[in-house]
DNA sequence: ACGTATAGATGAGTTTAAATCATCTATACT
DNA sequence: AGTATAGATGATTTAAACTCATCTATACGT
């Protein structure tokens, strides 16, 4: 290379404010180092790329010319480098408001802490999941996702408030929240299946749906009723005493929470993100 | 800064030849240095730029998008730093074809020999003037050029082929070649004050017109005429003997050559030809 | 008009970043 | 399997970048 790039910015700077002390002080230099670098560009250019009026300068027409290019090429760089940066710093995920609310928010210090390099942000709802840098995690059945791309297989099972009498499944109507997704491409919690799992078919079940299972859980705790839900939402309010399961076996479904593209997300902050968020839903 | 501006024109390079060791060569720098430029950018950014798959790396989805950016930065200040390096090391001119012919070319040799660093390019007629970079030298009445302008007040003479016996003006008819310009708002030779600073008012002239004094020089010395120009231009000629002067006086006109703008040209090329040029003119 | 404060120029000296060298690893090719 | 090639890594050297001290010119206040 014939001129050093740090020369351009000093240039490009000094341009750009019309000074080489206000250069300096944008650069983090002193505004001999400004001027050793114009003059330096200028020699080697064979132009002159600034008139000097005493203390007084401005830009010769070449100085225009180079200023202008200079200034949109780096503002280009700048611009996306900035962005990549931010990418690296952060981790910005979307997902449905249930796993946001009772995962991702709850465990969000927690992550900070293990890395204190790495912020996280969380997003909800039907949020622009194109734009670049972002982490959608999806819920859906295990036929639309990659295999790679699966973080975690849904189980089901029946989970009730914290304290409240085991329910006698024989002997009495039993009132059941559960899920019927917003979205009709997905099919129903396996209920049947667990019902079978557990011996239980000839319960006398009355089903109360909600559109999240996010509500549905927090109905239960409110009324001290009972959820058949996903157990991934449930794992840490189980954990801290809030929700208690019952002698039931969780039943295996056909969803699972994906990455779409796993293997694209490059930034380290991406990376940490995703090995973190596969720990803590598998244990 | 927090990334060097080095390390993303080696990132550069390699995005764009796809290899450490092709944009070492590019750069002229060893594979190593590439290779450290590249992981210091990483783990600036904390963000992976290449897949490395052993000795074949390719670019990840971050890489390519801050590839982009680069390349379209860098090459946008490339250009027109090339464009600015040329005209610090040529000096560029376009002028008429009399004094490109009998003034710039034969000097060309001088100028180089005594600016070694610097190269001049001669080119003339309907050229794009206002392209950048290029000096025009351009004839014209005094009043439409700035005084600062000017390089050199033309005076007009008479000469003929250098042997010829001196006419006798006031014996015999003469034939004397002129000009009338091309451009017709240029008024006419002053033929008339020169007769009259001469006192050959009543001489028996007849006049041959071309339209560039050129050709009426190269007429006399073919035919061992006569010619009525512009001392500009014969100066040469005579010190080389291949016009002479005769016992007349030269009468000043208001025709001058100009370089519009003069002070508008920066570069150290442009300075040093517009110095050297009018110390051409002016002896 | 004069004195002071400020912006930049210049040259020498110092510091830090960038490049190389030597060594090692993995992979592509014969 | 053996060799040649591309890149990684760490230590060392080199050169570029930056600062400091000093100087000049000019803008500005009194």
């Amino acid at each position: 290379m014939q001129v050093s790039l740090q020369a351009l910015k000093a240039f490009e700077s000094a341009a750009r404010r019309g000074s080489f002390k206000l250069a300096a002080e944008e650069l983090s230099l002193t505004p001999t180092a400004i001027s050793h670098h114009i003059s330096n560009l200028e020699s080697r250019l064979n132009v002159n790329l600034f008139h000097r009026q005493g203390r007084r300068i401005s830009l010769t027409g070449t100085g225009k010319r180079l200023a202008k290019a200079t200034s949109e090429g780096f503002r280009k760089i700048d611009s996306v480098l900035e962005e990549v940066m931010k990418a690296g710093t952060a981790a910005r995920v979307t997902t449905t408001s249930s796993l946001a609310a009772m995962v991702l928010i709850p465990a969000q210090h927690e992550f900070e802490q293990a890395n204190p390099d790495i912020s996280m942000e969380i997003s909800t709802g039907e949020s622009v999941d194109s734009q670049s840098y972002i982490i959608p995690i999806r819920f859906g059945d295990v036929s639309v996702a990659k295999d790679s791309d699966v973080i975690r297989y849904e189980s089901f099972n029946v989970f009730g408030a914290y304290g409240m009498t085991p329910p006698s499944w024989s002997n009495e109507p039993i009132t059941l929240f559960t899920t019927e997704w917003k979205n009709k491409s997905l099919p129903d919690p396996p209920l049947a299946a667990w019902l079978e799992t557990n011996g239980l078919e000839g319960a006398d079940i009355k089903l109360k749906k909600f559109d999240q299972e996010l509500f549905g859980i927090q109905q239960a705790m409110a009324e001290n009723g009972l959820v058949f839900c996903s157990t991934t939402l449930t794992t840490r309010l189980v954990k801290s005493n809030l929700l208690q399961q019952f002698e039931t076996r969780p039943v295996k479904s056909d969803f699972c929470y994906y990455v779409p593209n796993k293997d694209s997300f490059e930034t380290r902050s991406a990376d940490r993100f995703l090995n973190w968020i596969e720990d803590i839903l598998n244990q």
